[in-house]
RNA sequence: GGGCCGGUGGUCUAGGGGUUAUGACGUCGCCCUUACAAGGCGAAGAUCGGCGGUUCGAUUCCGCCCCGGCCCA
């Protein structure tokens, strides 16, 4: 036997390991095969990353789905396309504050400003490495030397000039709004920093009368926050509820006295009232919850500002006015006490929303914020979402379900500080707005507005000539100390990348941006503000495709997350193998259960395999080690061996000319094989990764393995040219097609065996018969004979070497009847 | 509470009005056949979540219910 060129036995992690290092040490040979070249005369494709946001841990299922994406970079270079892959980092937000408030002890506002950034930067910079190691190790392949940081001052440039456009047009205004506050803190929380506890709270049935009727017996209404009775806007009934219908149209008299307001409401029915709760009577503040903000929304009343940023009550609480929430409650009780409205009063056991940090009871007041005007705008955006190919194409309906669903604007502004500064200065008298020019960082708490800003009306943005003309009439400048939503920079990313402000030739070729892949929870933020951008500055749509995977689940299918202690870490899956370490995860499930899995040996291709041939793109995926290595590190086996066997036939002939005196059997092989190329070719420019890695694992390990290779064995031995060919150029050319799913596995083959690697392929394989058909028809009636013959050695308790009698070849495989009739021994 | 998505052998999964319901893992049995036991061959295992409806015919379409998930309250 000819010593085969492959000479590891096996594919192993420490194998891959050794490979990654060498692909990822010599920068430029990475950078001329990866990078991106923005004037190639191939198409251009630009893949708009989701920038990672780094804090703590990478989890695994998110490392799935970068591997996916790093699958679209790599199979789209290898249709002949120039792929722009970029590497950025999403750094902005309250995630690295609170982090750092954590490990210091210390409230962000105890701070400087200037010195609690410095903190943050470092601290999210330990962080951010961690991220690159594992980008490497699952092998992503981007542009690494064009990383981009969405704390950097260039991104953050393009956030603010963003902003300015939108801003002079009018797509941005300010207004006054509930949002969620944490008094204490003082600051707009987010939905996602708000907690559920429960505390003793009293529940006390207040009677309100009706107005001008004094014979009317009174209204009872159930209330834990009396003390809100001033921001009173309506008071509702059940619709079906039979006790209250004659009140429905009257008016009520708010019971406590208030200030600078109407002493009276108007009862109407509305189903958000539970008719079991307390009286079946609700009144509708101004915001007790956000079932009041909803109401108030919905019946578009007018909301009374009743707590002040201090968490005070305001002028309109008359008597209150000035006291804490907490004393205003129990001086309410008093009054209502001593002038007999009390009809009831229970104490009880209620869940309250607080803040994540603090525990501090969250209230919902009015703010001025800046918004994004987007209600306008739905009819557009949907007619340019239709011009986008979704992948796939039900995971869409969570965009449009989302978009028939905006009722209001989107509130940008947050009183943060490791965010991108909102660039803008008041004037002293606060009606005129001084906004910088384009293309410049500026961070308004610590700069003066930069050369060429401009004055504007705050309200109407008429244009008033420039800051430095204007200046002295400014008086003393008051700078907006607020910051955006960190969805204000994502929301830019492709942009970013696809060279708008930067590179407009690239921006002409390259928008709309090739994909966007991303995961289905984040629809409703980061894909639609992004399709709100295009859609607000460009009218255009933001993708060519958008690409929406699933998540990943636990072994119970429940989302991994931190708070459920489910997740497993990318590394130890990643590493699992790696100098002989195995791996072992404790899976916490619910109501206490756990499981402990191991495995073995998986490493990045054995990963990337499963995750590209296990679920169709876009359904939840289940995370289990030990599955991923049972099913998916024998395929690798399987075809590492397939490929250490075809190295011990040399053939240095010409592989891309089809020999005209093939064999038979090597013709139906072809033929098969070019079938998969042409799927494999379909799959990977449709986005449809499962389609392609499920051709290609089925052919690789089984026809090719099992039927042709066994048919093919003695020609190979004795030197047949056919057959050798055959094995190798659909061996070289699988490694090309399988590439962009085990770059370093079939790096590594490829390189061995034919001196070129599969990685650096940009012409997808050519079929090597055009006419499959009439072959393709022998292969199940192939597959049935082979496996009869099979099952009756093994019947009859023979080897598989051994000759058989009493089996012939059927008519249908008339035209590889020898091959047959040799590689069963048929007698 | 609302919207959307899903539920297919023990586990995961394909398919989507008529199929013998796909494949893999696991299980069981046989085989170390000169690339591979980290293999090969074979077998068992599914009233396609439940109940109704449409239809000649439903796992597939429709309605309701149950369960899971995501997002929003």
């Amino acid at each position: 036997m000819v010593k085969p060129k492959i000479q590891e036995k096996r594919w192993s992690i420490d194998l891959e390991k050794k490979i990654q290092e060498e692909h990822f040490s010599n920068q430029k040979k990475y950078n001329d095969r990866y990078s991106f070249d923005s004037k190639s005369k191939k198409e251009l494709f630009v893949i708009d990353t989701p920038p990672p946001y780094p804090s703590g841990r990478w989890h695994i299922g998110a490392v799935a789905q970068y591997s996916m994406i790093d699958v679209i970079a790599r199979s789209q270079r290898l249709i002949g396309k120039e792929v722009y892959f970029p590497w950025g980092v999403d750094r902005n937000g309250i995630n690295i504050e609170f982090t750092v408030e954590k490990k210091t002890g210390r409230k962000m506002k105890t701070y400087e400003r200037a010195e609690f950034l410095e903190i943050c930067k470092i601290e999210i910079e330990k962080y951010t490495q961690e991220m690159r190691n594992i980008a490497k190790r699952v092998g992503l392949s981007c542009s690494y030397e064009n990383e981009y940081l969405t704390d950097s001052p260039e991104y953050r440039t393009i956030t603010q000039s963003i902003f300015i456009d939108l801003f002079k047009r009018g797509d941005i205004v300010e207004e006054l709004r509930p949002n969620l506050y944490d008094p204490i803190e003082g600051t707009t929380i987010a939905e996602a920093e708000v907690e559920r506890v429960s505390r003793k709270t009293h529940l006390v049935d207040v009677r309100w009368s009706v107005k001008n009727n004094s014979e009317h017996e009174p209204v009872i209404i159930s209330t834990t926050r009396p003390e809100l009775i001033c921001a009173c806007g309506i008071v509702i009934v059940h619709p079906d509820d039979d006790r209250y219908q004659h009140l429905i149209g009257k008016s009520l008299e708010l019971p406590i006295e208030t200030s600078s307001r109407s002493k009276f409401v108007e009862v109407k029915a509305h189903p958000s009232v539970n008719m079991d709760f307390g009286s079946g009577v609700l009144m509708v503040c101004s915001f007790g919850d956000q079932n009041d903000v909803a109401v108030f929304r919905e019946l578009e009343l007018t909301p009374f500002q009743a707590i002040d940023l201090a968490g005070n009550i305001t002028e309109i609480g008359g008597p209150l006015e000035g006291l804490s929430v907490i004393d205003a409650r129990t001086k309410a009780i008093d009054i209502l006490d001593s002038s007999n409205r009390i009809e009831s009063m229970v104490e009880r056991d209620q869940e309250i929303p607080v803040s994540e940090r603090g525990k501090n009871p969250v209230e919902i007041i009015l703010l001025k914020e800046w918004y994004v005007r987007q209600t306008h705008i739905q009819d557009r955006m949907k007619e340019l979402s239709n011009e986008i190919n979704f992948v796939p194409n039900r995971n869409k309906q969570f965009l449009l379900d989302w978009m028939d669903n905006i009722t209001i604007d989107w509130p940008i502004s947050r009183r943060r500080w490791y965010h991108t500064e909102i660039p803008l200065w008041y004037s002293e008298d606060r009606t005129k707005v001084i906004v910088p020019p384009h293309g410049v960082y500026t961070q308004p708490w610590k700069d003066d507005p930069p050369k060429d800003s401009i004055v504007m009306n705050r309200e109407t943005r008429e244009e008033y000539g420039s800051y430095e003309d204007l200046k002295s009439d400014l008086g003393t400048l008051q700078p907006e100390e607020k910051v955006f939503d960190t969805w204000m920079d994502s929301s830019n990313s492709n942009l970013f990348v696809s060279g708008y402000l930067s590179n407009s030739t690239m921006f002409e070729r390259a928008f709309p941006t090739g994909v966007r892949p991303q995961g289905k929870e984040i629809v409703r933020t980061w894909l639609y503000y992004t399709l709100l951008k295009s859609t607000l500055l460009l009218d255009k749509p933001g993708f060519a495709n958008v690409w929406i995977d699933g998540l990943g689940m636990d072994p119970w299918g429940r989302k991994m997350s931190k708070s459920l202690g489910n997740g497993i870490d990318a590394e130890s899956v990643l590493e699992c193998g790696a100098e002989g370490r195995t791996g072992s995860w404790k899976v916490k499930g619910p109501e206490g259960k756990q499981i402990t899995l191991q495995a073995k040996k998986i490493g990045s291709e054995c990963f990337r395999f499963w995750k590209a041939a296990d679920a169709q793109v876009g359904d939840d995926f289940q995370i289990n080690p030990e599955q991923i290595e049972s099913r998916y590190f024998g395929i690798l086996t399987k075809i590492f061996n397939v490929g250490r066997f075809a190295s011990q036939f040399d053939f240095d002939g010409d592989l891309d000319t089809v020999p005209a005196n093939l064999e038979n059997e090597d013709r139906w092989i072809l033929a098969e094989f070019s079938n998969l190329l042409e799927k494999a070719k379909a799959g990977y420019s449709d986005l449809d990764i499962y389609t392609a890695a499920q051709g290609i694992k089925t052919f690789s390990t089984g026809i090719f393995a099992s039927h042709w290779l066994e048919m093919a064995k003695t020609r190979l031995y004795s030197g047949d040219s056919s057959a050798t060919w055959t094995l190798h150029r659909i061996f070289r050319d699988l490694m090309s097609i399988l590439s962009p799913i085990c770059p370093f596995f079939t790096h590594h083959l490829s390189t061995t065996l034919y001196g070129n690697s599969a990685v650096d392929v940009d012409t997808f394989p050519l079929a090597p018969i055009s006419e499959t058909e009439s072959w393709t028809a022998m292969t199940e009636p192939l597959v049935n004979f082979n496996s009869l013959v099979w099952k009756a050695k093994k019947d009859a308790g023979t080897s598989l070497a051994e000759p058989i009698s009493g089996h012939t070849v059927p008519d249908s495989l008339e035209q590889i009847k020898q091959a047959l009739i040799s590689m069963h021994k048929l007698e």
